[in-house]
DNA sequence: TTGAAAGCGTTACCAG
DNA sequence: CTGGTAACGCTTTCAA
């Protein structure tokens, strides 16, 4: 029970043409009479002709459609990212397709796709990623060794030297950070070594005790490190928030604990995504928006694409401080 | 300056063989010897090859490929189910694609990509969804009017039904519902509606302090419904919660008013999701378990791709309840 | 057990 | 302007 579809070979039958002039009608060529062109077009429709894509694709060498390798969708965090780049991206010819297998999985998957460029969202660094032929883009940390594609950089480290410059000037001191230390995700080790390195750049003292490892990205898991960072005798007056739920679960234990934000403690959170305005108590936060990062995303893709020219480099994109009301004067 | 990829011929001309002996060694053929057949494999693998979907769809009419349309993926409780699909579909011959986009243009895309088979998720039953040739089925609500192709029904009416059972039999009378009322969504609505519909069953007064709208899927907007739930003067013995992160916004004020779950308040959750176990307080819960779901959905996207019979129908999956201790006895 | 060749539905080139 | 024909990369007969 196959059922054939209408291929331009029975236009061409019925039009009374060779199908190699129904194709060039159908691709509105010049070198087709307007007459011709117009009674094939007729014809074609008249039988419900669709093209075959594959026939299309395998002589044509592009599908203007772009994989997006995201192995872990249940980080929340990116699900915005990923929506942004779609979004861009249904602006241009291209198109956009996910893959949420392992890194190699995907990149075998769309390397027989033969989609015309990968954005990789990179979750960890042990895997050598061998990439051949395909333009391929990766969004993480750039790793100083063997680099062989270029890479957007969310450069947190410089956003945590922000954040604890910004708490400085505001006269903080005592400056504790509540985040993710388990080594797999590199977005997140950055981040810890980001706010340790600036510490210490400003001659501050890290106290083992301001530094909680959430071992996690949750809610909870904020909510939990920060009761232990209040349990503390000598508490700090500012808290940098790992990312958007940690941050959120910090608020909360905050306010149980009857402290108020920012009168008591300031708190800042990395990650700049609009959400953090809806927030029980909205948050000053520092990080690339992600419509800066989706720009830069699709932009240098889509170059990468068009003149295969673009030498592996890595592009550190630049935090911008968003203010509320979390953070005082001390 | 094309980079071409690895293709039959080109391991036909390294292993001194015919190229269509290389496409029979690849595909496991019989009519090869296995001697042959290994040194092949060997040196496809060394070279990465990787087959052209296009190219083999051409002649075979077949890739392999599921494509999963996914309008909004910031609803962050599909993820999970998303997940799950995918790794059920890699035990089988068959990988997955997602599409984030709108239903129509994903449709699109995923026509042109010659797809096997699509699973839609469908948020809205505004949109006529037009599907032609392509194997589709969805995962979403029936809606009794024009429907054209299988439907998978987490049956949220039934778990409604068996929720307020359940708490009746525990000896509750006086239970509300928190909830998204918005009409947009229609697995939403139709928790609502069976909520309402169970009390009437069982003969309970449906009051309406006791049905409150969360106006938004997200763990605040469950946060601020319960608080205006807890604000009446005669308080509900049982809640259900509409969905996971609505229900972990409730037991959030719940404990901020030094109320005990569940001696003083009972709780249950829509869906069924393991983090449920992880909560602030384990909850119990009710629905079609994620995996149940992921099972269903898989194996008749396949059946419906090998035997092009499976005809309209819906497939109302059955609830499960998951006891945890946020339900006591009253 | 292997190889040669036809064909899948297009596009693109070159003659006419 | 139009038609013929060679690709594209693969599977599948049919011969050898």
């Amino acid at each position: 029970m196959k059922i054939m579809s209408v291929t331009i070979k029975d236009i061409a039958r019925v039009a009374g043409v060779s199908y190699s002039t129904v194709s060039k009608a159908l691709n509105n060529s010049s070198l087709v009479k307007d007459t011709t062109k117009q009674r094939i077009i007729a014809i074609a429709n008249k039988m419900h002709y669709e093209p075959n894509y594959a026939a299309q694709k395998l002589v044509s060498k592009q599908t203007k459609i772009i994989g997006l390798i995201w192995p872990t969708i249940d980080r929340v965090v990116l699900s915005s990212l990923v929506t942004q780049i779609n979004k861009k991206i249904n602006q241009t010819p291209y198109s956009m397709i996910l893959s949420v297998d392992s890194v190699q999985a995907s990149l075998d998957r769309f390397k027989r796709f033969q989609v015309d460029g990968i954005i990789l969202f990179e979750e960890s660094t042990d895997t050598t990623i061998k990439h051949d032929t395909i333009p391929l883009i990766s969004y993480g940390v750039s790793r100083d060794n063997q680099m062989n594609y270029p890479i957007i950089d969310p450069n947190h480290e410089k956003a945590m030297y922000e954040a604890v410059k910004y708490l400085i000037e505001l006269g903080h001191h005592s400056i504790a950070y509540i985040g993710d230390f388990s080594a797999s995700d590199p977005l997140q080790v950055t981040k810890y070594h980001g706010y340790k390195k600036a510490m210490q750049h400003f001659g501050l003292p890290l106290d083992k005790n301001h530094q909680i490892d959430t071992k996690g990205l949750d809610w909870y898991n904020g909510y939990s490190a920060g009761n232990k960072l209040l349990k503390n005798t000598n508490l700090p007056t500012a808290i940098i928030g790992g990312s958007y739920d940690i941050s959120a679960g910090v608020i909360r234990c905050i306010k149980e604990e009857k402290l108020n934000i920012p009168q008591d403690l300031s708190i800042i959170s990395c990650d700049n995504v609009p959400e953090m305005e809806k927030l029980e108590v909205p948050l000053t936060c520092i990080g690339v928006p992600i419509d800066h990062l989706a720009n830069e995303i699709v932009k240098s893709m889509i170059m990468y694409i068009e003149n295969k020219e673009l030498e592996p480099c890595v592009k550190k994109m630049t935090p911008v401080l968003s203010e509320r009301n979390s953070c005082a004067k001390k």
